[in-house]
RNA sequence: CGCGGGGUGGAGCAGCUCGGUAGCUCGUCGGGCUCAUAACCCGAAGGUCGUAGGUUCAAAUCCUACCCCCGCAACCA
């Protein structure tokens, strides 16, 4: 097959802060179905993927696990590919952002912005932190100190390069104007636009020199590329680009991208800095960028510390990749986020998989060994109500196409399993089983056969982007091979004689209860939850044992008081403040905010009284003056105050 | 009035750009079939499309106000 052209896509690289989630391997999926649907297409494609392992994140969390940095994103990067390789990915390349062509070809790039004026030296200014090496926002203060040590930060200069994002951006604006299609879906457009583009791009900040872990910036050794000109460039090193000399073949084959798959949190990095940069290397633009929804777990987003992620190789292991793939391709929606519960997925594989797909395939094999010993043959005696099925699969390739055209994945899959719908209906409109009792119906029962395997084989053809192990499974049940796409707007395309299915076909997947795959999840992490209890005192006495000790004067330095609160109400626009009126007993009320509004309501504590820090510096918080703080513990369900009701206001607590 | 996204039968979603019978999947109920993984096929019930107004011959779809949810931001003295 001749080539229809060249196709380079890729994902956002991970970063390598820890083993990723389902939600981290949903863009890979999406743009390796994508790859896999352009190859199939005839496309010759490159498809590129990879991780982000630099930074300071890493620097830090190698450094709380004892390894040196290089260490730790070697063991996170290959756990990355391991949950690739899972997903079974057909990725041409991985590239890692410490690999030495990366890193080297980074240096040269920000040689050449700054030789020619576009990054210029400045400086960074704002609130140091000497013991902690990092800036802080005036926000991130703690009472004007730092939130992670408590020392008073104080106003630093911090040298950095900048890139000046201003000489490029009406052209940009130009650009996204022009074409219509760069930035999808349409909704992301408009937010770049309105909020970036329009109001004026400030400068980026291109190094730092507070992290080491990084590129360094070869002509002023104290400086680190800071992160995006560092991770970006990985669309172009990766091709063998090089900068100021001659890039590699597959720069000069693939270049530029025709799509860069993200998660819609990085639209900005990719529609608005990336495009700048390769302007500033006089480099074409990619053609589009989709910034594709998240999924949710449950409707909330998915997180380590809120205990609700699902890691892929667990999904796996319960479902299957390829039925973990249909989700993910069929549930990630384009313009609203998706949703993933156990429930959902087993839903879905239960009814679209095991009911729709395999068992037509199942049924249909078996009825062929049944009635023609496993031979497919062709007798040619038709009927009208072929008509339909064979309208339908003859169209199902545009129609795929069209939908993949628009990246909607799961309209796509909907085509498909559109046609093996109307299969199974084709079953019950020919019933075959009352054929096969009449021997003067046998030709036409071998026609209806032939017609069935073959629409079959023409779904499964088109669903290998897809769902890759079971397009092949079924194919090879049905004794063929993928049928040339150039002709799958025909039917007809399966051999019409000397073909056998199999003998005895494989389920292809199995029904599940959900009470079944709750019980196989409990006796997975039961181990691993009474491991997790043991690591967590572990960590607890550790954490108790650190504190460092104090004497008594210490202690006595904090004044604790009972108090009666007189009133409380809502602080406006805060969503976790009270605004707490006590009665600490000197007969002037005393206001204090308490960020317990998510686990109590006010009337609940009017009338309670509990334990106040009197001596407590003021500070302002939404606008409410707190003066002193409420005593409450941190418990796994959240927050509860400590009550001493009945014990007279202004008590002092020793 | 901080920014953004969203509220559509029991569940998960589509439709909204370009107004005109509210669609899909699951679940429920009834029927059919027996080749098949209690699977398949047909039919039915179930929605005042967040609320209130407005524009229009006509609004889920356009406009206004409000309520609620979710991110970000703020914030946990």
């Amino acid at each position: 097959m001749t080539s229809k052209g060249n196709y380079y896509i890729t994902t956002a690289i991970a970063y390598t802060s820890g083993k990723p989630h389902i939600g981290n391997v949903s863009d890979p999926v999406l743009a390796d179905c994508i790859a896999r649907f352009k190859r199939m297409q005839g496309y010759d494609v490159f498809f590129q993927t990879g991780t982000d392992e630099h930074g300071k994140k890493n620097e830090q969390k190698a450094k709380a696990q004892g390894m040196t940095p290089k260490e730790f994103v070697d063991h996170t990067a290959a756990q990355v590919k391991e949950q690739f390789d899972l997903m079974n990915l057909s990725y041409n390349k991985f590239i890692r952002t410490t690999d030495e062509y990366h890193e080297k070809e980074v240096q040269r790039i920000f040689k050449k912005l700054y030789d020619q004026g576009d990054i210029y030296k400045g400086a960074y200014e704002g609130l140091y932190c000497d013991e902690c090496e990092s800036f802080l926002t005036e926000s991130q203060l703690v009472d004007g100190k730092c939130p992670d040590c408590g020392r008073v930060p104080r106003p630093e200069k911090e040298e950095a390069y900048f890139f000046k994002m201003s000489n490029y951006s009406q052209r940009l604006i130009d650009h996204i104007n022009s074409h219509p299609d760069f930035i999808q879906p349409v909704s992301r457009r408009n937010e770049m636009m309105n909020n970036f583009l329009l109001p004026g791009l400030q400068d980026l900040c291109v190094s730092r020199t507070s992290i080491k872990w990084g590129v360094q910036v070869d002509f002023d050794p104290e400086h680190v590329v800071y992160v995006w000109l560092d991770a970006l460039t990985n669309y172009i090193t990766g091709l063998g680009y090089h900068c100021g000399g001659e890039s590699g073949p597959d720069f000069q084959k693939f270049w530029p991208a025709d799509l860069h798959v993200i998660g819609k949190d990085i639209t900005r990095f990719h529609t608005i800095y990336w495009p700048i940069f390769l302007m500033a290397l006089d480099l074409p633009l990619p053609k589009q960028v989709f910034g594709h929804p998240w999924l949710l777990m449950d409707g909330s987003k998915m997180s380590k510390s809120a205990g609700n992620v699902i890691y892929a190789d667990d999904l796996v292991d319960i479902f299957d990749v390829d039925a973990v793939r249909y989700y993910i391709l069929k549930e990630l929606p384009f313009e609203n986020d998706g949703n993933i519960t156990w429930d959902l997925i087993n839903e879905r594989t239960n009814s679209d998989l095991a009911n729709i797909l395999g068992n037509l395939v199942n049924r249909t094999v078996s009825m062929v060994n049944k009635y023609f010993d496993g031979k497919v043959e062709n007798c040619g005696v038709t009927a009208p109500e072929d008509e339909d099925l064979q309208a339908a699969a003859a169209a199902c390739r545009d129609r795929v196409a069209a939908k993949m055209d628009q990246l909607r994945t799961a309209d796509a899959l909907g085509e498909i399993f559109a046609l093996f719908k109307r299969c199974n209906k084709y079953i019950d409109e020919t019933t075959p089983w009352i054929l096969a009792k009449d021997a003067f119906k046998y030709a036409r029962l071998s026609t209806v056969l032939y017609r069935l395997v073959d629409s079959i084989a023409t779904g499964a053809t088109l669903l290998f982007p897809f769902m890759p192990e079971t397009s092949v499974a079924i194919l090879r049940q049905l004794g063929t091979v993928p049928l040339p796409w150039d002709l799958l707007d025909k039917t007809g395309n399966y051999p019409d004689s000397g073909s056998k299915v199999t003998e005895s076909p494989e389920i292809l997947f199995e029904r599940q209860e959900i009470e079944d795959i709750s019980k196989r999840l409990e006796e997975k992490y039961r181990p691993t939850a009474s491991e997790e209890e043991m690591k967590r005192r572990v960590e607890l006495n550790r954490e108790i044992q650190g504190v460092a000790k104090i004497n008594i004067e210490h202690f006595a330095a904090v004044d604790l008081r009972v108090a009666k609160i007189i009133d409380c109400q809502p602080v406006k626009r805060a969503k976790k403040l009270l605004k707490l009126t006590l009665d600490d007993g000197t007969g002037v009320v005393r206001t204090v905010a308490s960020g317990i509004a998510p686990w109590y309501k006010p009337e609940e504590l009017t009338g309670r009284s509990v334990v106040i820090v009197s001596n407590l510096e003021p500070a302002t918080l939404c606008g409410v003056e707190s003066q002193g703080m409420i005593l409450a513990a941190d418990t796994p369900d959240g927050v509860s105050v400590v009550f001493v009701d009945g014990i007279p206001a202004g008590s002092k607590i020793r």
